[in-house]
RNA sequence: AGACACCGUCUAUC
DNA sequence: GATAGACGGTGTCT
């Protein structure tokens, strides 16, 4: 019984996860963009609350840029940094940059290899600083082959791009 | 009368003059490579003729080679050499070897700066013989940035080591 | 250290 | 067909 409610206080925390699917889109490229993410809070391997989904639209983008901005968007949502969060991108532009590439571009002084200023600074700094002191997963899925939170989240995308298309904003 | 009549045989060839863009590609590098060429024939303003355009390509060559082989061909295939002519590049490589390296090269008996054999030594003394007694202009355009002849040499290249790579020789 | 060019690869967006 | 971005490299010179 007391070993019980032992273990009770830790596990109130212990199997939240946070799963964050997002993605991009751009129309011309550059041009008008779209991006989207759906989050979904696990307790273990049971949902805690209604999926949460966000979206929005710029009026001068890049594919790239929307790519990072969804992955901005959603992890400013989520406040509680103790929770460890996945995210899933089909853009390795997205997953490379906030992993293998970072170390590079900080030893460069943000020289890509080629010695090029590396593009979107600034948003990269923003997700370096939503990581810090939290645990963040980045995982690549091949776009459009059949991730149900991927295609979700490129669903939420074009949709905000087409709605700012039709002139709803 | 007269004075019209005095002018003349001039104007016949004053205004006249050539325009060259030049450009090479090389797949690999070093590897097969091509090479492309676009003539104009100016009389003042007007063209005085359809622009030729040559290609060519070679099986196992490297990118600066291929740069200074189109202007090769492209002056030698202009045979006049009391019209002056205009060869646009986007290779430093080219146009610093034709005006502001030469001297040095010379100077120091074919060794770069830092004391090394300059390279495709050939190919230079080639150009340097099509330049001799000859009014040329060497400028450099920046690729890939709009100027209309020098993408249409780059394409001619490109087509050319196209051709060569799918075995059509 | 700098400059220009030439590729090779990958992903995404149109 | 083209753009947005990154990685890896060579050919050449100052």
């Amino acid at each position: 019984m007391s070993e019980i409610n032992n273990t009770s206080p830790t596990s109130l925390t212990f199997n939240r996860r946070y799963e964050i699917a997002t993605d991009g889109a751009c129309s011309g490229n550059p041009g008008p963009g779209g991006w989207g993410a759906r989050l979904l809070s696990w307790d273990g391997s049971v949902l805690r609350r209604q999926p949460k989904e966000l979206s929005g639209w710029q009026e001068a983008t890049t594919n790239n840029e929307m790519e990072l901005f969804a992955a901005i968007r959603a992890l400013r949502f989520l406040k509680n940094r103790t929770i460890p969060v996945t995210v899933k991108s089909d853009s390795q532009y997205l997953i490379k940059g906030m992993t293998e590439w970072r170390e590079g571009w900080l030893a460069r002084g943000w020289r890509t290899a080629s010695g090029e200023p590396v593009k979107n600074g600034e948003l990269w700094l923003k997700l370096y600083e939503l990581v810090e002191h939290r645990d963040v997963t980045w995982t690549w899925v091949k776009g459009h082959s059949g991730d149900p939170d991927n295609e979700r989240a490129d669903a939420l995308a074009k949709r905000a791009l087409a709605r700012f298309l039709r002139g709803e904003r």
